[in-house]
DNA sequence: GATGAATGAGCCTTCATTCAT
DNA sequence: GATGAATGAAGGCTCATTCAT
């Protein structure tokens, strides 16, 4: 990797923190010049403005979020490890934050940029998108070699899975209180061994953990 | 109401939808300039600083939201009704915002305000506290008059109705999509029905609307 | 004239002497910050943005040049005189120059804007029209009232007289050195009393200032 | 030439048209980066800086301008003959401009860098002394062989042809109308028909082009 | 109670220039 | 001979805030 490469990735590993501790608005370059230790003309160089380093750093942090569902679903076998492995990647991002500054860096951008920033919003659009397509597939799967009961509605449960786990996510992430999202995650689990695994693929009761509030 | 009193009510008004929209850090004041059609001293004569109108902002927003509940529930005479419009309240939000730029403004402001502003971040925090122990207290009015079975856990179900609408909320606000609100709306009020209502309690069977999408 | 308006002709008075010297290029917001003894804000609330104080400058200069003209004119009684004025007015520039920079703002501004700043190029060149037809139009009057030959083409002079003293103030305030424009100033007077006035309105010979280079 | 010269060489000739075009505090490095497809280092290789650029820029120019009036004027054999081209090579920066931007560069600089840049402003100064001499020296070889009569000043109907043409370039090029050249090159050649030449020496009447507005 | 003139720090961006490679 | 990474001053402009009127 040439300098200018690891100078401009470095901007953008540095950025992606700082955006999504302060947001778009709430970070101003003099922040990234401090962090990248960097002077403006040499972040310039790199990018056209400030906008390109918001784009490239949140594909950095989506990146890297793909990357850790992955890397956690690759040793799953069954569609059961697989679902159960998607929430707990979700639930990680409450105490092993992705990116400094906590929370979901796609949902923080996505609340953040809507109404002031349509590229970011797209980006964060298509990126929750992309996200529940990737859940749904995992589902279809289960559901077709009838891991999964029949009846089971994709989409229905990969919005839920999303929705209650990224709202739980802010929720601990504002009150500095991992029980919304251990809550969320206890009850996700118990309500997929109830209703979605077919019988005789139901691992044994009381295998969840327990909520500590 | 004096002219004052007028004044500072339209200009916290004003910000309130502003805040919403922009975000702290999104919303200048000169927004609010324009948005009162006031001068700087205008504004200045009612409030200290910037942060000052924020703060009341945010509880302008925090207490119409409250209010919606109140005034919904108010017709509700058993504990399943009030739990169901605690569910449509929230729904209700995608459709008819509560205020302009959408979502639920106490969870845009967690987000946006997260590491950037503490004084809001605690607004935001004790605002999700008190809609929980809201919600809270009619699941436990519930079980009190054997509406609900005495297994369920006020907190989860609190927890589960909060953070799954809200990220459904936050979901739909940025892909412009009301299903995802629909879906988790549904999803809640049959697992109600199917998990939390006393079965003499019941009501008839597909009683709920049907996503769209 | 109140505070505002006072400070904000102050700004024009200063940018316009500023552009004239400097160009819209060469003037930076710190020369005006400098000179009106301003601070940003304090220029940016009279005006939008550079270009609004440049071309009201430009207005501020060009209704000088014209008040010249008027002023110098309206002493003369017959054509020949306020022809003969006309020159002399173009000439003054050379000597007693209208902005702080010298030479012709509307000209150097034409120079300066020509494929830099298309509303500052508008406006230098509808300053110029009206200058040429303002000559015109004098001009014109004496034909009519038979002061000037009627072979006399309006035009033509009006063209020449504006022409050959711009250039020579350009030539003059480059080289430092009045000469060029008294040459021109007596080749003009000359040309006029011998070719456009009618013979029983001329002038005793040898009315005109020599040349001292 | 070496490959150094050349990429010299090609500097000299994109930015003698970017700072004709621009000006040169409206020209950027960057500009003449892009026109000559080289990166800051490779421009800074031959020049020390802007200012030297701008310096030979012009001098490049120049000599364009010069080798101009030569070409056209080597095929002359009298000197009215000579006269006229000096004219006509003037006239033509009109419709077939030296430089792109348009104009006379000698000119444009002069009024560009009054004031600002005070080296160039000096060869802009001497180059429009090496004009004037140079048309004073035809008229001189005119008075000497007796074409011109030996009234005729040099020095005023040099002045006179500068002034008036380059007057009318600027017009012409502001307005985008070339009829304010076409004007003055009549005007000047019908002058110099009627009374510059000797009687003996003229050519037929009306062999000047018709302005057309 | 409201105006709007003024401040000056800070915003994002571009500038000319240097220099290790 | 040419690259392009880095500098840091300066560019135009917006910000929240103050205060005399």
């Amino acid at each position: 990797m040439g300098k200018g490469l690891a100078t401009k990735e470095k901007i953008i590993r540095k950025s992606a923190e700082l955006f999504n501790i302060f947001g778009y608005h709430g970070c101003a370059l003099s922040d990234i010049m401090a962090a990248t230790k960097l002077q403006k003309g040499g972040i310039y160089n790199h990018f056209r403005n400030k906008d390109e380093i918001a784009l490239e750093a949140f594909d950095y942090n989506f990146n890297r979020m793909i990357k850790r569902f992955r890397k956690r679903l690759d040793r799953d076998r069954t569609a059961s490890e697989k679902l159960n492995s998607v929430i707990e990647v979700f639930a990680s991002l409450g105490e092993d934050p992705l990116v400094k500054g906590g929370g979901c860096p796609i949902f923080n951008t996505a609340v953040d940029s809507t109404n002031t920033h349509p590229e970011l919003t797209k980006k964060a659009k298509e990126g929750i998108k992309t996200l529940k397509r990737y859940i749904e597939i995992k589902i279809e799967e289960g559901i077709k070699v009838k891991e999964f009961v029949n009846t089971t509605n994709p989409e229905e449960i990969s919005t839920l899975i999303i929705s209650s786990l990224e709202g739980a996510i802010i929720m601990s992430r504002v009150n500095q209180d991992l029980n919304y999202v251990a809550v969320t995650e206890n009850f996700l689990k118990k309500y997929i061994e109830d209703h979605v695994i077919e019988n005789n693929y139901k691992t044994k009761v009381g295998d969840t953990k327990q909520p500590t509030g």
